[in-house]
DNA sequence: CTTTACCTTCCCCTTGGGGGAGGCCCTATC
DNA sequence: GATAGGGCCTCCCCCAAGGGGAAGGTAAAG
């Protein structure tokens, strides 16, 4: 199939299957004549597995990894697991660091009366040291 | 002050420094010989303020348009409070975003042995459409 | 034969700067 | 006077992960 149908299969644009293919994740079988791309079945399961895994926040760099476990059928289960665990930690640091700056940026916004006048604890705050 | 004190005592360096003269948001005074960047006590000031909303997540848009607020003596803080408002709403719907994928992946990987077998959840839930 | 849809490459744009090259400016030291 | 050093300048390319669009080739349908 072409690279629309192979987009539309997998559920992502057409300019991110080019990207991944530009890249060599997700390498497609070229037409000699037209030079148009042209997908299989497990070229489309792939970029499904790259997008599902980018949906859940692995970096591209990260699923072309998983990408490599997914298609080494020997592979330890380990190296996955570990993998996912670095992301959930890498998740849960993000979480609290949002956390601490949604707590800092509402209690400012509380302090404030948001009405006409101009005295503003919250800018008052970003100007302090 | 030359631009290496000025971002020595905002806390940035000097390449954003140098950043936030050349998009227009903080504008040194230059000294016509040199062509060197001269900031004051008030750039100082600016520059900290900037820094601060930056780690406070505002884009630096955002940043430009509290700028303008804090130097608007007349400003009415309901402005600045929608603002801030608008940030922690974002941010909230980050961290719902955030913590839904991190409560996917945990449980993919308590799901998985992580050991030295090739069978694992994961990845077959990555490639699962 | 022509339109239309689809495909190709190529290049610039995004955020918020970082890294480094090549070249001034200024001061201190020899 | 020369030279070394540090700080500063502009200019250009780089990152992630593609998006937007131009210019042009290709295939299928009317």
């Amino acid at each position: 199939m072409q690279i629309g149908e192979a987009a539309r299969r997998a559920g992502l644009t057409v300019k991110t299957v080019r990207y991944y293919a530009n890249i060599g994740m997700v390498i497609p079988r070229q037409d000699e004549t037209s030079g148009y791309r042209i997908y299989g079945e497990d070229d489309v399961a792939k970029l499904q597995f790259v997008g599902k895994a980018r949906r859940f926040d692995f970096s591209v760099e990260e699923c072309r990894e998983l990408l490599g476990l997914y298609e080494d059928r020997n592979r330890p289960s380990r190296e996955v697991k570990a993998l996912t665990m670095k992301k959930v930690e890498e998740i849960d640091a993000r979480l609290v660091e949002l956390q601490s700056l949604k707590d800092e940026l509402s209690g400012l916004a509380a302090s404030c009366d948001g009405d006409h006048r101009p005295d503003c604890p919250i800018l008052n705050a970003l100007s302090g040291g």
